[in-house]
DNA sequence: CCCTAAACGAGACGGTACGTCTCGTCTTTAT
DNA sequence: ATAAAGACGAGACGTACCGTCTCGTTTAGGG
């Protein structure tokens, strides 16, 4: 049958637009230095035209996460076999790449949009935070698969401790130099590893 | 050798009255629900009273953590001779206490101010997150001396990864049984202890 | 050939509900008990819509005259044939309905106004004082044209002296009885007639 | 006996230096410009010196016109002999020197306090108008005695016609050449000489 | 090739909080 | 006791955003 769909289409074009703008200005002005009006005039939309779609400000955010967002592929575990070296890897690389100025600012307006919003705080575990934690886990199961970490340690407390650990330096602002990166992967895998 | 102040003395009731006002505001309507005008009401004091010493919001926010919070006598942590032990415990009780309501929701407050405001950030680092990572820190220098640790593992990165996962898990609500407090616990430890 | 107009257009029910409001609080608080917040209250309107269209307080207050105001059309001379009657009928009558109270407050707010503010003084002018004027001048033409003035006066003098000595009872609060009214009348007349 | 004052005597300095100000102030911000804080800035003296002499802004502004105001003086009649010449002279003069800019602005800022205080249009009449009056009332007096003037006509009500035109003139702003000053003496004159 | 209907930009609307200002009172120390 | 200094409770001010509501315009079907 037909879509059943009559009247002019949703404009794509001014959905990425809003998204897009959304984007640019929460990382320089921060979450609440965003503001709905302004998102429309920089991307040439109405405001009506945002509250057709997302219900307020923190929805849209959160459909920043969704579509737009390259944080999420940039920490994606590596798997060369050395599960230490790719754990310790993963770190140096999360640090280094979350640290730098844009993504910092994003990732602490995602904050404060996921403190303030159980919605949000959901949306964006289940888009960030739960994939993250699922490749951490799937690198610790392979390396008590292959007999180089301990099999008597839970898997999924490890990712947590290894994400919070880095989620909270970018909240406080308190930088991470790469030793102390290299201190916290040798102290994780000092409990992970076989003895 | 006069004290040189003339004029009528800023009143320490009033100072506290709307310390104590912010507190239990956040607490039950969260960082955003906090209004000025709704601190002034609550405190018995006019609106100018606070921005007369205080810049905004925030400020008064984190001046909250400096006198008012009792968060920070919780979770010093114990001294029983075992170090591990005193660790596990430190772990379960924070979380227990950390996430009860009114503290979570203190706290979730305090990482949105944070997260925003630089100067809050490091004035709440200053207050809260530093004497807990000296504390821990001394707790894991016990454990090195008395031999129960390795002496090759930072110890202030022992701290941090405490810290920021259990901050990570009160900002993100997921919330943490005893079963998850010990299994972290674990883990560190493996990662801490002489073999 | 569009008008070219956009967006919502201004409500006029709400300019008038705003108008309206004003003059009811004129009346019985006087201008400094006027707010714009309680104008607001009082027509149902958002206190931003007020500061859309109008600069400030004085500036609703005067375009009160231009909308709502129904002293102008009280004033209006008589055209009786006995120009001296309709002269002093004028000035009787204007006295006794600007010194009731609603609308000799009123008057005082207006004039309030119009000494803050150069603009309102000449909108004021132009929307009472001038037709006020014009409508005496008029009187006093007929008088000259029927030969019971004298031609070597000056029409708009003598306009002026009614209108200002009317004026200034009202601002200074000093009543007039009808007796009163009369001698100033006669005494003009005086003046006007031709001997 | 002792005069049985204690303590330290009011400051004639600080009380003139108020009422300076205040005039000063009255110039050149106009009364809504002016404030209590200011006066007591410009003086160099304390609020609470002001609250405790005077119950609030608008008595301040009534004793400057009791004190300081030269005003009252420029506007005393002549006494030539030749009454009419005398009252032209009075209204040519008047409207000179009130139109002059500090003296118009304070005109103004009095009118205004005078509308909305009654305390204050009551001093202010008292002190200004009242023997502005009675000097002008002297003056058609003089005319009537001496033949000049008619006696049927209300000498006061003559007086009132004179200020009141003078006062409208200078509050609404409207500016009057001699030539005007002259057709208003003329007009005047006409109804109170005798035939 | 029009007609209908939804989506669009613009922007006015009722609200609420902001941070500033002034008022008139109160509370200190200094004279 | 009076003065200057200045903190205080109260409350109006004008601004900024929120999310809703018209407007006139644009852009797709379906007839």
């Amino acid at each position: 049958m037909s879509p059943e769909r009559r009247g002019r289409p949703r404009s794509e074009a001014t959905r990425l637009a809003i998204l897009t703008a959304t984007r640019d200005l929460i990382v320089d002005r921060g979450y609440d230095g965003l503001t709905v009006t302004g998102i429309a005039e920089r991307a040439g939309a109405g405001v009506q035209t945002i509250y057709r779609w997302w219900p307020d400000k923190a929805a849209i955010v959160a459909e920043c996460v969704l579509d737009n967002l390259v944080v999420i592929d940039l920490i994606t575990a590596h798997d060369s076999g050395d599960v230490a070296a790719d754990l310790r890897a993963w770190l140096r690389e999360s640090y280094e790449r979350l640290s730098a100025q844009p993504a910092a600012a994003l990732f602490r307006a995602l904050a404060v949009a996921a403190s303030k919003d159980t919605a949000i705080a959901e949306r964006l575990d289940r888009q960030l935070g739960a994939p993250l934690r699922a490749a951490l886990e799937a690198l610790v199961a392979r390396g008590v698969d292959s007999g180089q970490f301990r099999n008597d340690i839970s898997a999924d407390a490890a990712a947590d401790i290894m994400v919070g650990t880095m989620m909270n330096s970018i909240i406080t602002r308190r930088t991470f130099s790469p030793t102390r990166a290299d201190d916290v992967a040798n102290l994780i895998l000092g409990g992970l590893r076989r003895q």
